[in-house]
DNA sequence: GTAGGTTGTGCAAACGATTGCATGAGTATT
DNA sequence: AATACTCATGCAATCGTTTGCACAACCTAC
């Protein structure tokens, strides 16, 4: 099918080394005579040549790839990372291989045991988090590696981030400048930083604000929708149901806007609802949602960043880098009466 | 850093064919002793050992990796069709390389040549389309190859496709049960399988009713959500506007609501929207839309099924699978006096 | 005419794994 | 006691590249 340097060189009369440098050298530092390198190139275009990476990589010991290991695809927030780093290890000569991991620890581990096998000269992670044993060891083995998104504070890794807890403040201190009390937590998965930073920052802003963190108000374990839903359904329930909702991820607000309009509450009239992440439709939903959004771009390139001057240099000081999120006010969060917290007084953002 | 088999055979005092034979072979058709099998998993384990892929793909000219190709990762059917794929993949024991082309056709000949390169077993390719040479090579190597949502009908090639034509005729024939006469069409990009496919089913379905197809009414050339905005803002400035508009993807159709917003259109009692691709946020919009869902799971098993069986029997016959879409009536398209064109009368589906 | 440089190319080892064939020791069969 | 198996393991070639070293041929210069 595909041939071989080893083809080329039978058919043209000189050796597969010579063959190699003028396909692969440049060929100039070696100095093939124009004749041979006419000769090789032609013959290598007429036979089909392609080269064959495994056989590079296992000689060269690099394979220009790097691992790229995400809890969801699907998740907008994700794809739009993928997509943005994508390009930017394009620019920087590298390929890449995602893994999606499902939100799943087990599949996180399998997804590095993996792409280890493949000899990646690099990784970037965003953890399922809860727990880091698997990630000290790639560390340990000095494969370079830049955690996005997630990462660990425990852990001495270079790491690119939102800072969540400012991200929270802002969301649920624009809760409470608006009169809201009553502010329920819906928590995506327990133990992982994403969400251990959202609900510390949710807890803060209470705290700062003179407001008891009610635990009957933090809810929920997952970032998906289904997860969204069902708590929505369970904080309407409630005897004293929270006037606001703050939700980790985008999906679990999607999840939360079913639930009430299965339940005929309004929002932001009966309900305020903001939300961390700000993918693209946030603003033609209805209402369009006030949402915390994160500086991906800037993310993706300061990642791939790292991770480059990581493999140039494998004993740099490791680097933590924290960036800022953005409140976006839309039409989601009424102003409550101070007076009382049964009647609620509407009124949109203008 | 990570042993090899040598580096095993050498602690263990054994051969290096005993060593891959115990941590590869099942080592049960070898009849390796207990004793060697215990003392080689010992030193394995002990020594980290990692079998490299690359040396594995070499020898056995199979690497076990499929390659997937898709125009746009940050699309959300996209990203569910990666998925979905990646789940589908993993059953059967085989890895995935996603590239994103951008809808960039030298992107998807630079992504063909890497992945080629990287000799994965198979490709399964969402093309950007247009134009199909780099694509007959592939099949021409015989390289195992299945189409997926685009693909060419005039290449003889295993695909799987959701029937463009007949989502759009459910979509327009919806409008003009609703008493729409004068329907626009945003389409995708140009060339495209999914586009021209879909453009068929817009003008065949007005044919069938006896409408005259305005060209004036048929704009857009691109499936990202900028075009949706610019050309819905132009139809707008038309002196006879459309009375309901039809996109040919979910993106477009964000473009639109934005543009409608901005001038002040109410949808529906304005305008009304219908449009193809049904990603999950489609029914928390303002309004909930109408649209056209494609089957993705059943799209991605049956693109995995017929990979696997083109992969162990190269020289079947190729297929070609339509599946059927589905029409999803939410809110977005008003019921129009038959009598006039000018005054609308709203009413929500209910 | 001998020492030293340049030019163009080839040899062969190495990267890490797999596997058909061979082998030597032990056991069973006749 | 010769034959025939089975058992457990090793040898060595192979997959396709890369690259340090060697070398032959030619040129230049004193």
């Amino acid at each position: 099918m595909s041939s071989t340097l080893k083809d080329i060189a039978e058919k043209t009369g000189v050796s597969v080394s010579t063959v190699s440098r003028v396909l692969h050298d440049n060929s100039k530092k070696y100095k093939i005579s124009e004749e041979t390198q006419e000769k090789v190139k032609q013959a290598a275009k007429e036979m089909g040549y392609r080269i064959n990476t495994l056989a590079r990589g296992l000689r060269l010991q690099k394979t220009y790839e790097i691992g790229l290991i995400v809890p969801d695809i699907a998740n907008p927030f994700f794809s739009a990372v993928i997509k943005s780093l994508a390009g930017e290890l394009r620019k920087g000569g590298y390929n890449f291989i995602v893994y999606d991991t499902d939100e799943d620890i087990s599949l996180e581990r399998s997804a590095i045991k993996s792409l280890l096998e493949k000899r990646v000269d690099g990784l970037i992670i965003a953890s399922v988090g809860q727990e880091f044993s698997h990630i000290q060891k790639i560390r340990d083995a000095n494969i370079p590696l830049v955690m996005i998104d997630r990462c660990f504070d425990s852990l001495d890794i270079d790491s690119v981030s939102v800072d969540n807890v400012k991200g929270s403040l802002f969301a649920v201190n624009h809760l409470i400048k608006e009169g809201h009390t009553r502010i329920a937590f819906i928590q995506g998965l327990p133990g992982t930083y994403a969400n251990e930073t959202r609900l510390q920052g949710y807890k803060q802003a209470l705290h700062d604000a003179g407001i008891a963190v009610d635990e009957h108000l933090i809810v929920g374990d997952d970032f998906r929708s289904l997860n969204g839903y069902l708590e929505t359904k369970h904080l309407l329930k409630l005897s004293a149901p929270p006037t606001a909702i703050f939700t980790a991820g985008d999906l679990i607000a999607l999840g939360s806007l079913e639930a009430c309009r299965e339940n005929g509450i309004r929002i932001p009239h009966d309900l305020s609802l903001v939300t961390f992440d700000d993918p693209i439709f946030t603003s033609y939903l209805s209402p369009a949602l006030t949402a915390i959004e994160q500086p991906i771009t800037k993310m993706t390139e300061m990642a791939a960043a790292m991770l480059y001057r990581r493999m140039r240099n494998p004993n740099d000081e490791r680097r933590k880098v924290l960036l800022e999120p953005k409140l976006n006010v839309r039409n989601s969060v009424a102003r409550l009466s101070t007076l009382t917290n049964i009647t609620h007084i509407t009124k949109h953002e203008k």
